[in-house]
DNA sequence: GTTCACTCTCAG
DNA sequence: TGAGAGTGAACG
């Protein structure tokens, strides 16, 4: 007897754990760890991972139940990926469940469909029912629901004509295309050619170029191009018996254009003094995590590409990760330009099929680099050689639901179990990083210069307030303005950033200072110009403009604050001439847009590029010499702890961008707090004094990296009960944990009312702290055992990007 | 997360 | 008494 343990596709506490279900004997020798099965549970037929196989089971023999059926004949989960699922649950108090299926593309991640199923002869049932049944007899529910058939069925269900069933549909569909298999027997192909009339003409010319090509599988449309023949044609031939056709699985080519080949550049010295010990590590199969800190243009990449040539020399896999949106085409052609065919990019930007072809290559070993967003720290492989977080300070890399895990961590997860170094690079690693590498938990690499010896871009501040002194009420300075004036007559480029967080266009009352707010949450609507609606950019709720204030009837309303429409607007006005590209939410949602937009103005057809958060990073053109920043106030007020970090290192990347040729590039930042520190050091462009200051900051108020924290939030639609369980939540921790952690709170969250539900959090600082995990599980217990159906919602973040 | 079974309630 | 709504336990 063979039992299989199955973790079921249900994301909830008690059946957090695995099932055991009989092996039938036909699929024993099919059946292995890491496939995905179907399987009876309850009254429902649902998706199951197998996660173990073993001899014998204590399940009492008649609640035993046999696995439906084997979706995968070969596993789709290695065992390496099993293990690291039950570390991460407790890493991230999650579902294994959700852990496993954030590791699979999500074609493989089951569908379920409610199908209604004649049990009696379809003459039995009474119209309009009847007429569904006699063409089948499987009708999907929603399409009954939809033709408002929900009444009938409900008699016919009690009648017991129909039942109700859940199946399971896999969404992963595998490409094939038809291709002509040529038959391998040469002396029959002559037969064919000989026995066929004289007027065939076409008929026999194809049969002859066959014979050259006997056994080969060819493609219709190189056959009909090389031989000057049709459809028909081969139609007859294959009549004949001389050629089949045949489907042939192939992989969907997400890029559309091939590029050329690129050779590896000699590296500078410095360069290859950072690239020796990541080369030493991988040859001793050591573990270790290097920080590579390298100043914007410093070459960076160079690097990562010669570690990964050594890697694939090795005979092993590299792991490649990227911010999702610095993972433009200009990036990844980088990597396919080096190494061709063994590329695979896995990114937000394919569709499901595209996604699961990449994964497939990975999956078949077809490709030795992965280069992609966070998820691509999953990457199959099962022989890595080396991993690379790029922008390694990037709170991308943290995912913002459950299961909450870092990129970071699970690749240093896998770096020990493969035994091969992590590289995280970065021009401005975040402060934890860092501090870990003057520990020497990383191994600290640095890269001073500037690749081609280009300069750092000159830096300069203007002060914002003497600007409305002087009498300039717009939102360019004297000084920003004349130099975009400048470049535009030179015809060189100019990019724009706007920091938009928490600023963007507000409607206000000018009569009773009323802010239109969304009904929901706590938070002014936004303005959109191009369908001239407020929205709420946390629920999605929209409204039209009011034409007077809601609240006095007034009809002064006004739109304030800086989006990059109006900023564009401005900009049009200031200078007419000027080509603007603008890159926002708004105009790269359209899939392929952001590439679009990038491409034509890498290839000159816009004189500027205004644009938010996703223009910092990446961008590489020679002809960027003026980098403007509106506004570096709006991340630095934040209310987070981590705000000045952001700002600094926003600075920094944005600044990155000028100059990268032979040009100079100028940056010019605008701001009200000229003073502050983190802008005064991305003026410098300083990361060592900004971390000195940064992390006295730290210090003082005890944050990372000198603690570790954890954010309780709890959520319910009544304010009260809200604050009554936050109070249990900092009561309980209070109760379980030592003296050396303190618990902060309950406090309302950051915005109290989201979606209409009131939100209170607590702030766990801690250092040591063995208790941590089993506290927050059993936490986590009480409230899906108890609390649950109250209402309340209870997440648990570890290490959060954002309070 | 769903489902089924059980309890409770209310109208006939 | 039976149907409909509301909770709770169990899922192998």
């Amino acid at each position: 007897m063979k039992i299989a343990e199955v973790i079921v596709d249900v994301s909830a506490y008690p059946v957090d754990r695995p099932f055991d279900y009989l092996i039938p004997d036909e699929m024993e020798e099919l059946i292995e760890c890491g496939c995905r099965v179907k399987v009876p549970f309850g009254a429902r037929n649902i998706l199951g991972f197998v996660v173990g196989i073993k001899n014998d089971t204590d399940v009492p023999p008649d609640k035993l139940k046999p696995v439906s059926s084997l979706l995968d004949i070969e596993p789709v989960l290695t065992k390496e990926m099993m293990e690291l699922a039950k570390w991460m649950k407790n890493e991230t108090i999650s579902y294994e469940i959700d852990c496993l299926q954030v590791m699979i593309p999500s074609a493989l991640r089951a569908k379920y469909e409610k199908m209604v199923v004649l049990e009696t002869d379809a003459e039995n049932l009474e119209e309009p029912l009847r007429t569904v049944f006699r063409r089948t007899t499987k009708a999907n529910y929603k399409e009954l629901e939809k033709q408002n058939l929900l009444i009938p069925l409900k008699k016919a269900l009690k009648e017991k004509w129909v039942s109700i069933e859940t199946v399971v549909k896999q969404k992963g569909t595998i490409k094939e295309i038809r291709k002509v298999k040529i038959s391998e027997d040469k002396d029959f192909l002559q037969k064919v050619y000989e026995n066929l009339s004289n007027r065939a003409k076409k008929q026999k010319q194809l049969l002859l170029w066959m014979q050259q090509h006997a056994g080969e599988i060819i493609e219709p449309e190189v056959i009909y191009r090389k031989t000057d023949s049709s459809p028909q044609v081969l139609q007859a031939v294959i009549g004949h018996g001389a050629a089949e056709f045949v489907m042939e699985e192939v992989y969907r080519n997400p890029f559309k254009k091939d590029v050329g080949k690129t050779d590896f550049f000699t590296l500078t010295e410095e360069q290859e003094k950072a690239l020796q010990p990541i080369v030493d590590a991988m040859d001793n199969h050591s573990p270790e995590t290097f920080l590579l800190h390298g100043v914007t243009g410093s070459g960076k990449t160079e690097v990562y590409l010669q570690a990964i040539q050594h890697c694939i020399q090795q005979g092993k896999e590299a792991i490649v990760l990227v911010p999702e949106i610095s993972l433009t085409p200009q990036m990844t052609n980088r990597f396919r330009s080096r190494f061709g065919e063994l590329v695979a990019v896995m990114h937000s930007g394919l569709s499901i099929g595209e996604k699961f072809d990449e994964w497939r290559k990975v999956h078949h070993r077809k490709v030795k680099v992965v280069v992609g967003a966070r998820s691509a720290v999953f990457a199959p492989f099962e022989n890595v050689g080396l991993i690379i977080i790029d922008e390694e300070h990037e709170t991308s890399y943290k995912q913002e639901d459950s299961p909450r895990y870092h990129a970071r961590d699970v690749a240093i997860w896998r770096s020990k179990y493969h035994r091969c170094p992590v590289i995280l690079g970065s021009a401005t690693p975040s402060l934890e990083s860092y501090a870990r590498a003057r520990k020497n938990v990383y191994k600290l690499l640095t890269l001073k210069e500037r690749a081609l010896k280009q300069s750092l871009p000159s830096v300069e501040i203007v002060d914002m307030r003497k600007e409305l002194k002087k009498g300039n009420r717009t939102m360019f300075s004297e000084k920003l303005a004349e130099a975009i004036r400048g470049r535009l007559e030179k015809n060189e480029q100019i990019v724009l950033f706007l920091n938009r967080r928490g600023y963007s266009s507000f409607v206000l009352c000018r009569d009773c200072g009323t802010v239109m707010q969304c009904e929901n949450c706590d938070i002014s609507l936004t303005y959109h110009r191009y369908n001239e609606k407020l929205k709420c950019h946390y629920c999605g709720y929209e409204q039209p403009v009011p034409a007077i204030c809601p609240l006095c009837g007034s009809d002064h309303i006004r739109y304030f604050g800086t989006g990059t429409q109006k900023v564009e607007e401005e900009l049009t006005k200031l200078f007419p001439g000027a080509r603007v590209l603008r890159m926002d939410v708004d105009t790269t949602k359209r899939k392929g847009a952001h590439e679009r937009i990038l491409e034509d103005f890498g290839a000159g057809k816009a004189d500027i590029l205004l644009g938010t958060q996703m223009i910092a990073k990446g961008l590489d053109f020679p002809n960027i010499t003026l980098v403007g920043v509106l506004s570096a106030d709006t991340s630095l007020h934040l209310p987070d702890f981590r705000a000045a970090e952001r700002t600094f290192q926003l600075l920094t990347q944005v600044s990155g961008r000028a100059g990268r040729a032979e040009k100079p590039g100028e940056v010019i930042i605008q701001t009200y707090s000229p003073e502050h520190y983190a802008i005064q050091f991305a003026k410098a462009q300083q990361y060592e004094p900004f971390y000195e200051r940064e992390m006295l900051m730290r210090h003082e108020a005890d944050y990372p990296p000198y603690y570790y924290i954890a954010l309780v939030q709890v959520s319910h639609e009544d304010l009260l009960v809200s604050a009554e369980y936050a109070k249990k939540c900092a009561d309980y921790l209070r109760s379980r944990l030592s003296f050396n952690a303190s618990i902060i709170g309950p406090t309302t969250a950051g915005i109290v009312r989201l979606q209409n539900r009131y939100r209170y959090q607590c702030l766990i600082k801690y250092k040591i702290e063995p208790n941590l995990i089993p506290t927050f599980l059993q936490l986590m217990k009480i409230y899906r055992t108890d609390w649950m159906k109250k209402g309340i919602t209870l997440t648990i973040d570890l290490n959060p990007t954002m309070i």
